[in-house]
RNA sequence: UGAGCCAGCCAAGCGAUCGCGGGCACAGGGCGGCGACGCCGUGCCUGAGGAAAGUCCGAACAGCACAGGGCAGGGUGCCGGGUAACGCCCGGCGGGGGCGACCCCAGGGAAAGUGCCACAGAAAGGAUACCACCGCGAUCGGCUGUCCGCCGGCCGCGGCAAGGGUGAAAUGGUGCGGUAAGAGCGCACCGGCGGUCAGGCGACUGGCCGGCCAGGCAAACCCCACCCGCUGCAAGGCCAAAUAGGGGAGGGAUGACGUGGCCCGCUGAACCUCCCGGGUUGGCCGCAAGAGGCGGCAGGCGACUGCCGUCCCAGAGAGAUGAUCGCUCUCGACAGAAUUCGGCUUACAGGUUGGCUCACGAA
RNA sequence: GCGGGUGUCGCCUAGUGGUAGGGCCUCUGCCUUCCAAGCAGAUCGUGUGGGUUCGAUUCCCAUCACCCGCU
C-alpha cells in the first residue's frame, strides 16, 4: 500500500500536531498537513481513556478499513493523524464510515475517483 | 420433584466475497541487482485466552566469580509428601461452621527480654484488697442499775479471696466435704499443664500418675528454624551506517569498571565520571520443540511419576482477526499473545458431563 | 514492558491501635432597615471486601481507581 504508509516517530506526529489543521465530529478528529511526498501518509490514535484492549483494537481496526476501502480516492501528499473518540466505540460501521470520509472531504482530501 | 455440595469440559455455529500477520513454494509475470537474491504478485498452509488480565509469588534464560564469606534487609512458618522451584498442589493433624454432602483457618515460640492492654475498675501481671465476710482487743450505746451474756456502731491488729461491682480479659468450672470465715485445703468429674507408657515416620491421639505452679497481644518489637546475590529480553550478542571522536574539570596498580545498601573477597583495564559541543535513531539473532499437548499402559488414596505411541500448535515490531451478505439457535459474557513456562488472584452470559447430600413422595 | 507512590466530609488537609480534628463551602439562628462581615449551632467523611485484635483511619491480605518515574 505505497499510497498508505504509516507515519512513525514522535517528531512526526508534532509536525502534523502543529503545524496542520484540524476537524472533528463525534466519532474522531483529523488532523492533517501537505507533506509534499505525493503519497499519503496516516496514523491512527486510540488512547487509554477510550477503553480496553479490546476496545482500542476493534476501533483501529474500523478506522483501518476505511482507509482501505476508500485509498483510491486518497490523493495528494498529506501526513494524516486520526485520532478516535468516544462515539467511536458504539458506533455501528455505516456511521464510522460515514463520518471519516465526510471528515476526510471537508479536509480536501478526497478526491472522486 | 425440590433445595444444595464437589470436580471437570466448552466459550455460538456453517458458508460466500473483499482485506491483514507469519511460513513454504514459484517453471511463468513486473521492478531492482553482474549475481546470490530482495520487493511486488500468485498458490497452498496457518494465525489469541481460560483467564492472553492484575503483576502477587516461583523458575528457566542472559550479563556480572559456574555468585563465595559477613553485616544489614526481605520472605516463609502444624506434620508428611509432590515439584525444576514456589508463598502453589496433594494427603493427614488440630481448631471453627453446617442436619448433611462439604467448606473455612499466616495454625512456631508469651517460664529469653522489652513494650502495650484506652474507658471502667481496688487491682491489667508474678499486681492488689474497695465494699463485704470472720477472729481477737479496746471503746461507746441498747437490753431498768452492777457481774455474766446477747445485739448494734466505731477504732486498731490480724485472717481470707467465697460473694458484690468493673471490664474483652481478674490465678480454672460444677458439686460435696471442710472451716471462725474461707481458699485445690481435701475428694469426684471436666478443662489446662507436667511426667510416663502405648500407637504413629510425624503433627498428634489414647491410658496411667502427679499436682494447681504459668492472663492476653508476636498480621507489636523480638527469638527460633528454613529460604533469598543483583539486574532484567528495552537482558544479551552480531552486522552495517555516521561524525572529529574535539575542548574543560576531577579520579585511577595507594586498584578504575563489574558492584547492586555496606565491608571483605574475586575479576582486572588504561581507562572512568561530570560539563560544553557533535553523530546515529537501521538490520539480524535471542524468538518459540517446550519442566509441551493428546492417547494408552504401569505405580500411587492423591498431588504426581515412569514407559510407549502420536502431533507441531501465533510470533508482530505503531504492533496481524476487520467489512459485507445468506442461514440456524437458547441472539452470544469477561475479554486481545509481545522472552518463555509453573502457580495464585481477579472478571465472566450461558451450556454441558460425572459423583454426592438433605427434604418430600412412590415401590 | 519494568519500578514506585497515593486514596480521610462537596474542596484542601491533620491524625503510628482507644470518641476521627481543623479551614473553606452548605443550612439554621442571633446581629443589621437590608446585604456583607462577625458570633453561636448543625449537616456531611476513613475507596471496596475480608482477616488479626476486646477494639482498626492505623497492622496483614486481596481488589479498585488515580498519579509519577525508567525505557
Amino acid at each position: 500500500m505505497k499510497e498508505l504508509e504509516p507515519l512513525r516517530g514522535s517528531e512526526e506526529f508534532q509536525r502534523v500536531f502543529k503545524g496542520g489543521r484540524s476537524l472533528a465530529n463525534r466519532v474522531a478528529v483529523l488532523y492533517f498537513l501537505p507533506n509534499g511526498v505525493g503519497k499519503v501518509r496516516s496514523a491512527l490514535v486510540t488512547s487509554r481513556k477510550l477503553g480496553k484492549a479490546v476496545v482500542r483494537n476493534r476501533v483501529r481496526r474500523r478506522f483501518r478499513e476505511v482507509l482501505r476501502r476508500h485509498r483510491a480516492a486518497l490523493g495528494g501528499g498529506w501526513d494524516l493523524v486520526i485520532m478516535a473518540r468516544r462515539r467511536s466505540r458504539e458506533a455501528p460501521w455505516p456511521e464510522i464510515e460515514g463520518s471519516l470520509v465526510a471528515l476526510l472531504k471537508q479536509a480536501g482530501v478526497y478526491h472522486q475517483p
